[in-house]
DNA sequence: GATCCGTTATATCGAACCGATACGTCGAAC
DNA sequence: GTTCGACGTATCGGTTCGATATAACGGATC
């Protein structure tokens, strides 16, 4: 779960492990907190796996030597030397400080595995935090997997709604005036989630049959009945 | 975190771990899962500290064979036997490996533990589950601190809407527009959350200033929306 | 009446994850 | 001139999860 949410971001950007951490949190706000407990032991699994790999290792030695010559052929570390030239022009000191930082990039194994953890809708574990993981990065989805995901977020809400709605008519003496006050906030707080995914879910089907393009697949097949 | 919920449910009533589970998901609501492999963990850890003991272990005659001497023929039963010897051996009391079930209740340790994790402000996670819980068993916290929860939970809400719109300002190229319809949907459920707490804490405030509050006897009527 | 299957029930294992902490550099405030 | 906070990498102990094993029972199904 983390790991894709590592991938996606090195796949948008090259990055090191403080900054992606700060997207984490910040930015994708779906994970309300991640520490670096469980980030660099991830990084590490990625590494081991041959999914991310370090593009560059050292701090302002290593930026102007990719900066003076790029002979590497890293697409990378030529991308790390722009930023750190555009980071120097604009006086920003995060370039050069504190200790050596590592910046991660995709691999092409990354890319694939990354591709294989958006699209696996089996094998999921269907908590809050995976949809809007998936979410964030379902503009890498072809339209038809996205409609599911979306789809089968809402039938799972639906059924969430289900079974609140049994627990408080069946235990209604067991249940206290704030418990009943959270359940019944957290019930509209559903139907407005189920709502909310119905206008992208109508949304994605007008783009679905409005024009042919897929973002992978060309519109050599119509859609099968 | 786990713990408190334990001894929260069986303050009210003597349990059983699977029964425990049941109302952890289904009645409680705040976990959306948790799991055998957290439960019994928590519940063993609990026992050890002398917070919960085993009230009724409603042991079947193959565990107490099996426990004092395996008489049957029976491969489960011999299996079941070198287990519980096991067990025996890391000093496990009443570790019965048998399918019977363990009803489990709260000590006076426990009582203190329960009433020591719930008003305990400084050292929390402050996670959304966390609130969830502790409002669950908001009675039995005095109208004060009742009171700092849900203003704590206020401010906390409050100050994750500013940054996660100065995220969306600082950083409005980089969302695409599935990133940004979640966090506009994001923002606007913690408006909600926001009102509907304000609620709370008016009537809350409505019985403090009213009337001379006892611990024991909550406000009959709470407001919902 | 033997067999399959879902529910009730306890328990463990490996892997993942979190919070705290340590180690370390830098600039700014005081 | 030193404390303070920001950046930055890393590990540790403990907690939690998901999967799995074990086992007894009741009800279908053949």
């Amino acid at each position: 779960m983390l790991e894709l949410a590592i991938l996606g971001l090195l796949k948008e950007q090259d990055l090191h492990g403080y900054e992606l951490k700060k997207r984490l949190t910040e930015t994708t706000g779906v994970f309300a907190s991640v520490s670096f407990g469980s980030l660099y032991p991830a990084l590490a699994r990625l590494q081991a796996a041959g999914a991310v790999k370090a593009v560059e290792a050292n701090t302002s030695a290593a930026v102007l030597a990719a900066a003076s010559v790029p002979v590497t052929g890293s697409l990378g570390a030529e991308l790390a030397a722009l930023r750190a030239r555009r980071a120097i022009a604009k006086s920003m000191p995060s370039a050069s400080t504190g200790r050596g930082r590592k910046v991660y990039g995709l691999t092409d194994i990354g890319e694939q595995l990354f591709t294989d953890l958006l699209a696996a809708s089996e094998s999921n574990g269907e908590d809050d935090r995976s949809f809007g993981l998936r979410l964030a990065f379902a503009r890498y989805l072809p339209a038809d997997l996205r409609l599911g995901l979306l789809e089968r977020r809402r039938a799972q809400l639906v059924e969430r709604l289900a079974r609140t709605r049994t627990t408080m008519r069946a235990g209604r003496e067991r249940i206290d005036a704030y418990t009943r006050s959270l359940m019944e906030h957290g019930t509209e707080t559903t139907e407005r989630d189920i709502s909310w995914l119905d206008g992208l879910i109508a949304a994605e089907r007008v783009h679905v049959t409005s024009q042919h393009n897929s973002p992978s697949h060309p519109p050599s097949s119509v859609q099968h009945h």
